[in-house]
DNA sequence: CCTTTATGAATGAAAG
DNA sequence: CTTTCATTCATAAAGG
């Protein structure tokens, strides 16, 4: 950090109150985070291994002992994976689609001709269309592009950076060694905070 | 800290280069200290399958740039996501609204309820209840009374929907006194200017 | 086995 | 209010 040595004039920094107090509570925005993240790290911590409410995680879908004589799946968990003839037929619509609007009645029709081939639910349906539009559109920066691709450049960095591992061994970082970095956090971002500003 | 008192120029606190350099610093700690704790909690609550898909903290809301020069990364980018106590709120106030319609006026005050409980803005109430809305509406195609429409095409059935919060049930309500050290916080000003339509 | 990748699902925010 | 977008999480599947 370089700042200019004090000069007998105060041209060096001066904070006005309202700077001040504006630093304060961004201390204390922190402080309030860290609190709370305690203590949501805490009680998930000591959380017991799910007392009840959690059944219904996957509870709606196919029953799990579909012992698929197709060896296909096996763990089936909760997860709905498409047969490779459903996968098939979806690629197929999504191409016809062009545009790649779902249609939310066209789901229907869909599902049902995909029930034909494995069990499937409209919602299975929606939810492959909607990644499977999103990621398209990471992949290709301009394929039809028919729409506004705003934060598409601001998407494309965002590889794989995330790596949220528990048992990883050799790429963890002890927390000892916290130290301040780089002590140049604007206020701005605080002061921006909304991302919609008012008029 | 004692000013100095060469400044009677100003009436308002006025900071030196040094105090300010203190209080960047003791910014720069916290905000190391959420990295951590958000990494700790996040690798912590990955390995147990008491996680069930809670995202990473409650409130996140502060600055996602606080990257360090060693290419410190958060991934913790904008988006709210309600304290397990906030959603209990919320839940309990949209059930007792029931079908009624968010209440332009009663928004704020909600967000003002909710903001004792963790960062939150209007907009992040207003967005819930349009969400919750639309989203119990997709599960229950109860309004076959009056139309027979497309109310159940344009749905998608849900099979399940909850998922989520391992620790709220058990009554930790540990977030309700949240002590900070500055005494006139103010982050309503600063998070607020929840401008959405009000028509 | 354990790590990495691919992808289904959940959801806050925004557009229409 | 309804539909769509974007981002993130968790897990099945694949690779070593």
């Amino acid at each position: 950090m370089e700042r200019e040595s004090q000069n007998s004039e105060y041209d060096g920094r001066v904070m006005t109150e309202e700077q001040m107090e504006t630093l304060r509570k961004q201390i204390a925005i922190y402080t309030i985070i860290c609190e709370q993240l305690l203590l949501l790290h805490n009680s998930l911590s000591s959380c017991h291994p799910l007392s009840s409410g959690l059944n219904p995680i996957g509870g709606g879908y196919f029953d799990p002992t579909v012992a698929s004589s197709s060896g296909h799946r096996v763990s089936t968990r909760y997860r709905w994976t498409p047969t490779s003839k459903q996968l098939q037929i979806l690629e197929r619509i999504y191409d016809e689609l062009g545009s790649g609007t779902p249609n939310p009645k066209r789901v229907i029709e869909i599902a049902t001709e995909l029930s034909e081939h494995g069990q499937i639910t409209e919602k299975n349906v929606y939810n492959w269309f909607q990644n499977r539009r999103a990621r398209s559109k990471r992949k290709h920066p301009q394929t039809t592009t028919t729409l506004t691709d705003q934060a598409d450049d601001a998407a494309v960095t965002t590889e794989h950076e995330e790596r949220r591992s528990c048992g990883e061994s050799g790429g963890f970082e002890s927390y000892d060694h916290i130290l301040f970095p780089t002590p140049d956090l604007g206020i701005e971002h605080l002061l921006s905070e909304g991302n919609y500003r008012q008029s």
